[in-house]
DNA sequence: CCCTCATTGTAAAACGTTTTCATTCGCTAA
DNA sequence: TTAGCGAATGAAAACGTTTTACAATGAGGG
């Protein structure tokens, strides 16, 4: 248990050179069986541990990843940082976390920091990427994947669901159900995925059903329950003309919407009817249960750890970029 | 850009030794201005990024800390960890995050992976503390502190809020409001905080006010939404005898009793009153709005962080066992 | 003008591994 | 018997810093 124990100490334990200790540490098959239990013996006798640090000096590889979340209280990008952790765990990688509050210079910093300290891979997620960062992507020495995050041009190693189609499934389940007026809450535009992406899944769902774009349905919101309720009483101030069909974009703004529609004395699912996106834990903590779009998040992080283990260890690989599936969850706030 | 400039690169291009180049990055004063600027230059012009692994082997300090939590996608954990996270960024340190899923042998497995890594201390966090671990710690070369876990004898640095004093408080609150008998609903037993502490709590409180013990009461859960539901259910089976008043040991078995109340067909608070446990995000997100014992997570990762650096600086401590305030929130789902 | 001492810089030894290259060993085949 | 060969082992050089011990320089006091 003494850490101070070194590869030398096992070495003369053994009457091996440590070269040796370093094989059978390392699993090298040119080993004498015989040499390689008189060498076991002593480690577990002296209780050596192996020094991840001299180790990854000497190596050149630390076995550790960098990730890069917005925040990792948001249940979203823990969900996403577990599924991260499974599988680093699984290929022996451990995970330096590192929050970035989505602010441009904290993420050029942070990767600093991470290249600094020599990990072998970076996982990163964020809102929008400011072209510093991704001028220093290009130039990483070492590989680095987006998880749940767009990049212009799409040359960077990604994994994402198809946010465009899932936005414009939503909506069309909406406009299916007899909605001619379908509001958008959403999150900032200069967001690639909000402004783009699922922007352009709204509309063209209203366009392909013939169905008037109205600037007055859209509103924004922050992603928070909070952004989710001033949205939909926004929306109520319409009177009339407020859309009686809402496609949020995160469960917990549209958990924020429900409440906000609770309070103001309507119905969900009969006056209103909304649906997320995400299909987050929360979805199934409110009465009526949402409907959502489900993003998986835990499969996203899962999917760009293994990509990059793909990547370093130089394993063939189909595509940098890849798409996951989503589908909707039909729950209650909808009509079936 | 570069990751190959080494500091002999550095101390090239500026003419000076390698130690120089060294006292410059550390910020050591015995250079002259001159010479600084000199090998500051050098510095930006070569895009100098000092690599962290040889500096941890030769000063023996890595910058890095290890945190264990049960799992980063519950919440509650994710919360203690954007705490833990922000005062290490302040402290100039990483986090290396590990999932332990409560598991006692991979708990000793991360310790010891961590260890491995040369953090200069660790965090833990666990439901129960298996004897084994507890050894390790206490012969581990790194200070490791507890966050929101007890251990048996008080002699490890730990940060806690009084468990007992929190479920004695929200359990009188219920007796204050007239109820006569209260559930309990907790999660296993087997952990100090629940089997002892809060458990202690509920107790202590019934017996205050006279009111008899009735084991039948107290049902447990495994801390979701669903075993929160299931247990309000069971309770309810009680029939007459079913508490009108619920202490919940978490938020999100809170929810599940006040959805299982309502599905019921039973008004909260009016029926029934309802009462949880951290204070996490949900309490807002459910109508009623949960009154809840507040467990300043986010506090005790921060504290917790803290008090580690407070020990690696051997920096004047007060005491290795802190305790945070709680307090009851007052929200809908009490009458007050 | 010499001596001493503080200041600044240098050289080189750690730090604990991996890895390269050479060497030894144990056999087999000639 | 011995040359030849592959397998097993060892010696020592990296890896990129920090740190220690010391040398050189320069300033100030006598």
């Amino acid at each position: 248990m003494n850490s101070n124990i070194t590869i030398y100490d096992v070495a003369r334990e053994a009457a091996v050179s440590m070269a040796t200790v370093s094989r059978v540490v390392n699993g090298n098959p040119n080993v004498k069986p015989s040499t390689r239990k008189k060498v076991q013996d002593a480690i577990d006798q002296l209780g050596y541990r192996p020094n991840a640090v001299a180790r990854g000096l000497a190596s050149k590889k630390t076995t550790t990843v960098g990730v890069i979340v917005p925040d990792i209280s948001n249940i979203f990008f823990a969900d996403l940082a577990r599924g991260i952790e499974d599988v680093a765990t699984m290929y022996k990688y451990n995970i330096i976390l590192c929050n970035s509050d989505q602010n441009p210079e904290k993420e050029i910093h942070l990767l600093n920091t991470l290249l600094g300290k020599q990990v072998d891979g970076i996982i990163f997620m964020g809102g929008r990427l400011h072209e510093d960062l991704v001028r220093e992507f290009k130039t990483s020495p070492v590989p680095i994947v987006l998880a749940a995050t767009l990049n212009q041009d799409y040359d960077l190693p990604a994994v994402n669901i198809d946010y465009e189609s899932a936005a414009h499934d939503a909506v069309k389940s909406l406009i299916d159900n007899g909605h001619k007026r379908i509001g958008f809450i959403t999150g900032p535009l200069e967001q690639q995925i909000n402004g783009e992406k699922k922007f352009a899944g709204y509309r063209s769902a209203l366009e392909e059903a013939n169905l008037p774009f109205d600037e007055q349905n859209v509103v924004l919101g922050n992603y928070t329950y909070d952004s989710g309720m001033k949205a939909m009483n926004q929306l109520l101030e319409l009177g009339d003309a407020c859309p009686r069909a809402i496609f949020a974009g995160t469960d917990e703004m549209a958990l924020g919407v429900i409440h906000a529609l609770q309070d103001a004395g309507h119905q969900v699912p009969e006056d209103f009817e909304v649906i997320g996106h995400d299909n987050t834990r929360l979805a199934t903590m409110i009465r009526p249960k949402l409907t959502t779009v489900v993003q998986p998040m835990y499969d996203i992080g899962a999917v760009s750890m293994r990509l990059l283990t793909k990547i370093l260890n130089k394993e063939e690989i189909e595509t940098n970029n890849v798409t996951l599936p989503h589908r909707i969850e039909q729950r209650d706030s909808t009509r079936s």
